[in-house]
DNA sequence: TAGTGGTCTAGACCACAGA
DNA sequence: CTGTGGTCTAGACCACTAG
């Protein structure tokens, strides 16, 4: 990804070679002077060029190659590679930090919660901890006097025991499982649904109104974390994702 | 990023030092071992450990503070940093390739289409091109016989005059835009809405019905190219973002 | 101010794929 | 085969900052 190795700044900072040479061959490519398929410069082509030793360069090149810039090809040489407009870099808020952000208070209320063994009649919860045993908790998330977001959300108690003793009334899930529980790997589905009149009703909007709703799923090696869907208020939320063809997620 | 220097392959491949070395701490990451705000070894301490030079565990620790894994801080070392669920890798899908994986017929219907100078009365299409003149165009892509997005585009002319010359009866706006204009920076911001009857008169389906809009800006340099708004069917399209806390876009 | 990371050098050997 | 990139070494100087 990214800024990479040579420090997190975008394309700022002090003008080190690193810098230069990277600056110099992202701007042949993104100006569209070397397009998708165009050879750049060997490796001690730029050495020569820029003066300075091979692992410098090789350095440079690396990284956009791992930023999807370029691709590499032993004894041929590397290439612009072409652009992937269909990936993007995508904010997902902690929903308290987004709520306080705008400048409201947040509050979190928990609504229902209950310790059982997995149904094998319900696919995704039996899917998340087969012959195990889940947590299932509802709750809803405040800014200020009015609701922001629901969320209903699955723990597999095998994978994760320590959820067994944890107090959810005082201490939000999603917070909770951050700070204790590492992962893997995740996936998000982002949807747009009609509120059915218990969600509306939750959410204090008219029925059908449209919402936000974001399922995700999260592991650990082969293990199923946790399952969550939440639904947000389509005229209170939006997901915003801000991204460049190099695909630098934290660059400006 | 990510996989980073070394090679593209994620976990596997050649057991290089650079790779055991690598493996090695994210496995005392992700297995918790070390938790956030733990310091990892000095890099001589690393150096000594795997006997080898400093640049190699340099390089090391260097692309897992560009995945996001470790944070460096000069004179204190470096430490694992708090996971960051927030950040994920989105698909933003090609309409053709998405419909046609589906096994259904692409087709795109050109609705409107309309040359003139900017309106200072419309804020985004002044923000788009001010004092200059826009290409608006209204279109409509099928899946089958199925509606299935309906897009309204804004092109800016200044910034791409070539524009004015294509035929976009032909040609969906985005397909040619994305062979012929290379582009420096895009944001898109996703939410759900309630189809208004227009709306849902031309996607066939009841008025109010959720649908998943995405509002895209992309840049070159400072110039806003293009503003386009795609609306899809709630119930035939969601978006998926699979992710992993290393960033990795071309990983599993 | 001492010690960390940031960057760079001038070499080297190797694997591998293209010609 | 030949030449590319992939990796690694054993140093070096510097910037920054935490103590």
């Amino acid at each position: 990804m990214e800024g990479a190795a040579d420090g997190e700044a975008e394309g700022k900072g002090a003008p080190t070679l690193n810098r230069r040479i990277r600056a110099d061959i992202e701007a042949k490519i993104l100006s569209g002077e070397w397009g998708p398929g165009h050879r750049i410069p060997y490796e001690h082509e730029l050495m020569a060029q820029y003066g300075c030793a091979r692992m410098t360069v090789n350095k440079v090149v690396s990284e956009l190659a791992a930023a999807g810039l370029i691709e590499r090809r032993r004894r041929a040489g590397s290439f612009v590679a072409a652009p992937r407009i269909q990936s993007a870099i995508l904010q997902i808020p902690d929903i308290e930090a987004e709520v306080t952000a705008r400048g409201e208070a947040y509050r979190y209320e928990l609504l229902r919660q209950e310790r059982r063994p997995a149904a094998r009649s319900v696919p995704a919860e039996w899917a998340l901890a087969p012959r195990g045993r889940v947590l299932e908790i509802e709750c809803r998330h405040m800014a200020g006097s009015r609701p922001f977001a629901l969320e209903h959300r699955l723990i597999n108690l095998s994978a994760v025991p320590e959820a067994e003793a944890v107090d959810f009334a005082r201490q939000a899930p999603s917070s909770w499982l951050v700070g204790h529980v590492p992962w893997t790997a995740a996936e998000h589905k982002i949807a747009a649904v009609n509120a059915l009149p218990e969600m509306a009703k939750r959410l204090d909007i008219p029925d059908g109104s449209a919402c936000l709703e974001l399922v995700r799923r999260t592991w650990r090696g082969d293990e199923n974390i946790t399952l969550v869907r939440q639904t947000f208020r389509g005229d209170l939320f939006d997901l915003v994702a801000r991204f460049t063809p190099a695909q630098t997620p934290n660059g400006g």
